[in-house]
DNA sequence: TTAATTGATGAAAGCGATTTCATTGTGATA
DNA sequence: TATCACAATGAAATCGCTTTCATCAATTAA
């Protein structure tokens, strides 16, 4: 019950710590093979834990992987909460347990707690989730330890390390499939015109090609909007289409659709982003773009451990993104 | 860029750690006001951040709260996307942040693995999730570090703080609903007879009263339920209502009737546990009970910060659960 | 005037590991 | 037999902080 230290193992033998921890750690010197076998089976008995306290000091890194989340005001203190989010922590942990190390979560608002949390901790690697440009630079400027960007819009002379999905792909394969169902009125809903949402729907504007499209900029808060789709339903009569710039845009849309009586697909097909798990439950099952979390925390967690040795190998990977065609998209009708 | 150590301040300003370490924390010890606008000057200037290493070390506590979440396999490594565990690490989080906390989040399998996690950083207490009674009494007896469990079925003789819900409440509430209905057949779907959902289950007996139930246990994994469904689709024709001990299953569920061409409410009526953010977006809206897992959060750190100071105080406490009535629920139609 | 008290600060130990440098013993070589 | 190489291990410094104990000067009480 009481802490067992590697100066309890070494005294109780009658060797020295250094021997002890050699033994731990293998391979940095010459230990007699009975020595060895001592000194495991008596931190087997003693079921020696070792204290990141000490490992902190000696060795001057932590092992730990920070994850980062901006505590953006649209989420209403409820981050963590995002499917998107949720799945990356997931991935994240999957990622860091695989590795032998530890992820320690924080939701933050500003660069600069970023900045002191990371170094108070001396963590090995950072993910930066849900921040802007101009933080990014802070932490590039003001920290010394790595960290990698989720959809960061940083280029190559920023030296950032920016991980991002091919949005406008995402939004192109959308565009194109409203197109080809025969749609030439779209509607796009997002509730801001920056980052990846504007990338979302410039690619739709390319995949939708000669079609209309109109974008409705909707209130982040939820009580606003739904008064604001009340306002702005005479909109949806216009079009046949509907790209929502996220899944959850997208479901909560179908769900005023249906109570303004315009029924999805026959009257307004619908299309969402991320593939969240409960798109196919939705009614109908939701036409949305993919993006896999798993494998973008794979990415991540490798690129960090090149930073520790190549610092300065700033740069965008771009993650595919998929078309997962459901039910709530379907050939144009005619309107008049 | 380089760290600030408590003695190059101390160095600078010709003191000695010791007055600058009582700078920062204040109270110990009687410092000239001169000194202390030197000292809190000079930290500022440097930007001094404290190294935890250190801090660990010197004062052996470390002021991480654990979050140990069972990785159960029916979650098929996904768990920390479960709507009811990432918003209570959304709500841990944010109780974390507010008292100065740090929060570390490991999916585990074995006990083993939360002892040695929590023991090498010293944790300052754990909030342990989804484990059974056997883990969370093997903790009890090899680890000093304080726990709380979420939903653990312990007794008070066992001396283990659990949070839980009343399950049986909430169960019973669902099953009033559905009595006051009109229903008289109704099914219960779950995918074990244990723990909180055999309480939801007996709860729902015990309201739903002489009307006759059913229990479906269906198998965990996602793939094996769709068939499972199929095969066992003639009971639903028999009952007018389902309660399903989770919104995902009951989302799941309204799902296949609709393909099995059954109405949700008209032909069956059907109700969900948790209130999941996207239960009110499902089709139609899902009637479902409530369990706020902010106010859960706040009384397992409370009761953690508790557990320092007198050691023995378990003991269960059950929070308060609330009816959610929705559209998927509504009074029966007559069956023959 | 001297002792006692108090206010302000310094010196140093300790926390639990790692790691460098030094030491011992043994068999081989000259 | 003296020297050397090498294997095996110990001693001690180090990491950055907290905290106890000691010191010294200035003030107050006797």
């Amino acid at each position: 019950m009481e802490r067992v230290r590697i100066s309890d193992i070494a005294e109780e033998l009658g060797l020295s710590t250094a021997t002890v921890s050699n033994v731990i750690h293998g391979k940095t010197r010459k230990i007699s093979d009975e020595t060895v076998r001592r000194v495991q089976a008596l931190l087997e008995e003693r079921q020696y834990i070792p204290s990141m306290a000490g490992i902190l000091l000696a060795q001057n890194t932590s092992r730990i992987i920070g994850v980062f989340v901006h505590d953006h005001e649209k989420y209403e203190g409820h981050v963590l909460e995002d499917a998107f989010i949720a799945s990356s922590l997931n991935a994240l942990s999957a990622e860091a347990e695989a590795a032998g190390q530890f992820m320690m979560v924080k939701r933050a608002k500003r660069a600069e707690d970023i900045l002191q949390f990371a170094s108070m901790w001396n963590m090995d690697g950072l993910v930066v989730i849900g921040f802007c440009r101009q933080d990014y630079m802070y932490l590039r400027s003001h920290m010394r330890i790595p960290f990698v960007v989720y959809d960061g819009f940083c280029d190559r002379t920023e030296r950032i390390v920016n991980i991002t999905i091919d949005n406008t792909s995402g939004g192109r394969q959308v565009g194109e499939l409203m197109r080809r169902l025969g749609h030439r009125r779209a509607l796009c809903v997002t509730d801001n015109l920056e980052g990846v949402d504007k990338e979302r729907i410039e690619g739709f504007r390319q995949g939708f090609g000669l079609g209309e499209t109109e974008v409705m900029v909707v209130p982040m808060r939820r009580e606003e909007r739904r008064a604001y789709w009340q306002r702005e339903a005479a909109r949806f009569r216009r079009a046949t289409a509907a790209f929502a710039v996220s899944d959850a845009y997208a479901v909560e849309l179908m769900q005023f659709l249906r109570e303004s009586g315009l029924k999805v697909p026959e009257d307004i097909s619908v299309a969402g982003f991320d593939d969240t798990p409960w798109c196919k439950l939705a009614s109908p099952a939701l036409t949305t773009v993919r993006q896999d979390s798993a494998q973008r925390a794979r990415v991540a967690m490798e690129r960090l451990r090149e930073l520790k040795t190549h610092a300065d190998c700033g740069g965008t990977v771009v993650m595919p993104v998929q078309l997962v065609e459901r039910d709530s998209t379907a050939p144009a009708q005619e309107k008049w």
